[in-house]
RNA sequence: GGGGCGGUGGCGAAAUGGUAGACGCAGCGGACUUAAAAUCCGCCGGGGGUGACCCCGUGUGGGUUCGAAUCCCACCCGCCCUACCA
């Protein structure tokens, strides 16, 4: 394969020391590099490619270690991909719109602006010193003009498909202020602004979504995909699919409130429903006596945030509408709740309650004295394993008649118990057997009943009527409902005999009773469509994707808003619509650009009349989910990126970064690639075929990096006491890349002496003494075999053991200079080899020392070295005895001899005869070129 | 609560069914030096033995196997992500 920019050698550094001097070589050759333009990636349809693509950096401020672990392993792997043949595109850029340049221009009076660019230059000249491969004239910004000109024609392509709308959505706000607030500007546990304290309200704003729900099967199929099953997993869980049914359910008054139920067999067991507070319906179904009740429980769930909402061991809390519905199984009356617990987001923002087999539902139903049915056999019948049988109290047992329920009258109170088998019955015992009036509430197992005036829980498993609790007695304080059911909470029996969610037979639920559980689910669902009362459905977590953002500092959304035309977008030709610059930053929380005139009124694009802008910016992943693309043709004025680029270098071959971004930016890169494939900009599914993520350097402290910590490792100063080539090796080096740990300042000497000692045998003048053959075979071996593992743990980036493997073919040369008595030609294959093997990981010594031994530039041009499998193999190997699985001899013997030969070698042995001595040998267990095992 | 990752010398780590501790750091002994640093040579999991060797050892307890850090079951500990998704 041709490799391009092969030069006559030519000194670089006049008058380079003899001793290694990183701060020397380092900046002469980033300069040469620079000059010839080693780095410069363009297409070459002879040359396969490879398409390295390393997660950009947010720019702000310096770069530290944490770029450096991220950045350089990714080079040294895209610099081996080059030297073994690939055409290798290895490009960087700035994700450079976001909340920290406001909060800089609030805070400091900076311009974002002007904050972002300083802070760019000032990371492209540290990024300059890790010698990355990085193809500066590919290099993106997504916060200049001709970058968010194609993030905005996206925005128009999108709505086109059918993909973006706008639609209500709450936001923080402060009504005290007038102003909307980002999640980072509400403090505290009341959330207050701020700023004025006030506490900040829900408040539903227009805003636009993209529709990511609308390939939320599509992006469930990883078919092809090398990524990390960590990964796929947490995108699935993202993804959240989930398939049952969708019932409709009606009130008393014929208002239609559809749910959606993953346990469509469990519908007869629903004893109530529960809407989300701001549920349309709330305002229409609630009666007079409970409408105060319900709208402070409305305004107290809006000013909580999502987060707060979905903090899960919050107790439960709700108010009853005072509304009914028909549960249209078995035209059951039951009770229409509103609680926070039920979210509008997902499925219909109503749920049926099935407190026996549901765990929400059955801590809500306990809460407010709801009924409790199971409709669904134990499949490990562990209801009847709670069986009183014989250790009923006698009175009881005696009494039990054919249907398993006994009546005791004892000091003016009736008790009542059933047969352990009629536990889950007890409802409809009740119901049928008690004298209507007699009792308010049925609320446990066949052991617990409520009478009026007096509430008995009684404890019948172990053998008598002992009374738990009567709250008669305890009156006043806790005579109500909830204590009685939070003592019975604390009870796991009660618990277990009431609840369950697994799938099981189902009992009570009419013509279904009987169904086994393998089969309820499909059957029920089948007959609710046949009854025109619901259909199979299938739901997602995934919600569709919120954009705006009330910000100035990034990619403006290009709509006009016209009182005749509506939302308009901005045509082609008016693209982009840039950021003005003059803008005042008012802490106020609102975009600058609401308040600037200029920018905000514009005419229709249509119809000329005075208009105004949306002043909302689109959220950073926009810009960040199709970057990869902009870095093919950074200037490109026709479209996105050049569609002969995209042909050759697309699709990304290798994607690196951290983990944290496995399930957002990965979702919407990968949505937008999809969305970019149905305009027909691409003919391809996915936009990265192989991930891998790697860990994370933490402070010495075993903490994460925090200035605050004062554990940050600054990795200028490591480079100009060290030298890149060592920086970049030790963090190769100190941890498995994927797994990453803490940092530790003294390792970094071991690289450091690595490459002092490579600088040494590559510059020394190697004059063989005397030439022992079997010494330099065993070197040339040595070399062959580093040759081959450092190939295959760079394409598995196992980097801290290819170092190792290069660090011991270092100590192999340098024991053969001692003894000085390897042949001259062995000698020299070596040394070149170790730095060929080298270069990825050390970019600047092994193009220094290269130079120095009279090679063409550039070593990061050379082919990658052949290893030759009849060179690499052993001679002779250490034979393991064995007896009884303990090592008893280690023999060495020739590679590849017989099984019957090593068993007789390992029987000679001493040691083991000793070990055999008087006993039979069972079996012998032979492991060629390993160990035999003797087993007596 | 759910999901994931991990637990191996003084430390970072190798070894993914076959010699546990490759490679490196720190440490110890020696050489060089007036001395220190650097460099070079040697040792370096614990215990026993003059020695050949022996015993113990990969978070804990079981199991599978001729053989387990590695596979299976149960548990303990740490970290990360996620969280009322009906």
């Amino acid at each position: 394969m041709t490799q391009p920019e092969v030069r006559e050698s030519e000194a670089v550094v006049e008058q380079t020391p003899d001793e290694y001097q990183p701060e020397l070589i380092e900046p002469a050759w980033r300069e040469k590099w620079e000059e010839s333009g080693l780095y410069r990636q363009e297409i070459e349809r002879d040359r396969p490619k490879h398409y390295a693509l390393t997660m950009l950096p947010y720019p702000s401020g310096d770069l530290h270690i944490g770029h450096w672990y991220a950045m350089t392993p990714s080079d040294a792997r895209a610099r081996y991909m080059r030297m073994k043949g690939y055409n290798v595109l290895f490009p960087m850029g700035f994700d450079a719109f976001g909340l920290p340049a406001e909060n800089a221009a609030i805070s400091r009076g900076i311009h974002p602006k002007k904050w972002t660019y300083e802070n760019i230059a000032r990371m492209r000249t540290q990024m300059a010193r890790m010698g990355a491969m990085f193809d500066w004239e590919r290099e993106a910004v997504s916060s200049d003009p001709q970058y968010y000109h194609w993030t905005q024609w996206f925005f128009k392509k999108l709505l086109e498909q059918g993909l973006a709308y706008r639609a209500l959505a709450s936001v923080d706000f402060c009504p005290q202020c007038n102003t909307t607030l980002a999640r980072e500007q509400v403090w505290g546990e009341d959330r207050h602004c701020e700023r004025c304290g006030t506490p900040v309200i829900k408040k539903e704003m227009e805003q636009w979504f993209f529709k990511t729900t609308e390939y939320a099967e599509e992006l469930l199929d990883f078919e092809g995909l090398d990524w990390p099953e960590r990964v796929k997993t947490m995108q699935r869980n993202w993804i959240g699919r989930s398939t049952g049914a969708e019932v409709l359910f009606r009130t008393e008054a014929g208002h239609e409130i559809p749910v959606f139920t993953t346990r469509p067999d469990t519908l007869w067991g629903a004893t109530f429903m529960v809407l989300a507070p701001e549920h349309p319906l709330v305002d229409e179904i609630a009666t007079p006596e409970q409408q105060a009740a319900v709208d402070a429980y409305q305004l107290q769930a809006e000013r909580m945030s999502e987060i707060d909402r979905e903090a899960a061991d919050r107790p439960k809390t709700g108010v009853f509408t005072g509304a009914y519905a028909i549960n249209p199984v078995n035209q059951e009356r039951i009770p229409i709740w509103i609680a926070d617990y039920v979210l509008m987001a997902y499925g219909h923002g109503a749920i049926m309650a099935v407190p026996a087999h549901d765990e929400r539902d059955f801590e809500f139903a306990l809460k407010f004295g709801l009924s409790i049915l199971p409709v669904i056999e134990r499949p490990d019948g562990l209801t009847k394993s709670y069986a009183m049988k014989g250790t009923m109290k006698e009175g009881f047992a005696a009494a039990l008649d054919a249907e398993g329920i006994a009546y005791v009258e004892e000091g003016g109170s009736t008790y009542v118990t059933l047969a352990p088998e009629r536990v889950a019955d007890y409802v409809r015992v009740a119901q049928a057997h008690l004298q209507p009036g007699s009792w308010t509430e049925v609320v446990g197992t066949g052991w617990t009943f409520v009478f009026p005036d007096e509430w008995l829980v009684l404890d019948s498993l172990k053998n008598e009527r002992r009374i738990l609790a009567r709250c008669r007695e305890l009156e006043p304080a806790v005579r109500d409902y909830q204590t009685v059911m939070e003592m019975l909470w604390g009870l796991d029996f009660y618990r277990d005999a009431l609840y369950h969610s697994d799938y099981g037979t189902m009992i009570f639920s009419g013509p279904f009773s009987g169904t086994p559980g393998d089969v309820a689910k499909e059957r029920v669902t089948a007959w609710l469509a046949e009854q025109g009362t619901g259909r199979r459905a299938v739901n997602y977590r995934l919600r569709d994707w919120l954009i705006s953002r009330q910000r100035y500092w990034g990619a403006p959304i290009p709509i006009i808003y016209c009182d005749v035309h509506g939302a308009v977008p901005v045509p082609n030709e008016d693209l982009p619509v840039t950021l003005p610059e003059d803008v005042e930053f008012m802490p106020t929380g609102e975009s600058p650009l609401k308040f600037h005139a200029g920018f905000r009124e514009a005419p229709c694009p249509i119809c000329g009349r005075p208009s105004v802008r949306e002043t909302d910016t689109m959220d950073t992943f926009m810009c960040s989910s199709w970057y990869q693309y902009r870095y093919l043709s950074p200037g490109y004025e026709e479209g996105p990126f050049a569609p002969e680029e995209g042909d050759y270098w697309l699709p990304v071959d290798q994607y690196t970064g951290g983990i944290e971004h496995a399930t957002m930016h990965l979702i919407y890169t990968r949505f937008f690639t999809k969305a970019m494939r149905d305009m027909g900009l691409v003919e391809f599914d996915e936009p990265m075929l192989a991930l891998y993520n790697q860990g994370m350097v933490l402070g010495e402290d075993n903490e994460k990096m925090s200035k605050s910590r004062g554990n940050v490792v600054a990795p200028d100063e490591l480079v100009d006491q060290y030298g890149t080539d060592t920086v970049r090796l030790y963090l190769m080096f100190f941890a498995r890349w994927d797994q990453g740990g803490p940092w530790n300042y003294a390792g970094i000497k071991g690289p450091r002496r690595f490459l002092d000692d490579v600088w040494s045998v590559a510059t020394a003048d190697y004059q063989p003494a005397d030439v022992d053959e079997a010494a330099s075979r065993d070197l040339r071996r040595k070399t062959h075999q580093t040759i081959r593992k450092v190939g295959e743990d760079l394409e598995s980036f196992s980097f801290n053991t290819a170092v190792a493997a290069l660090m011991e073919l270092r100590n192999a040369i340098m024991d053969a200079q001692r003894e000085q008595n390897i042949s001259q030609v062995v000698w020299e294959e070596a040394v070149d080899d170790l730095l060929l093997l080298l270069a990825p990981f050390a970019p600047y010594i092994t193009e220094e020392l290269w130079q120095r031994r009279g090679h063409p530039y550039s070593i990061h041009t050379q082919p990658w070295p052949d290893w030759d499998e009849e060179v690499a193999r052993e001679e002779s190997i250490t034979l393991i005895v064995q007896v009884n699985g303990k090592v008893r001899a280690k023999v060495d013997v020739p590679a590849g001899i017989s099984n019957e030969e090593a068993e007789r070698i390992a029987l000679a042995e001493e040691n083991v005869q000793r070990w055999l001595d008087g006993k039979k040998v069972r079996k012998v267990i032979v492991v060629p070129d390993r160990l035999v095992n003797i087993v007596v």
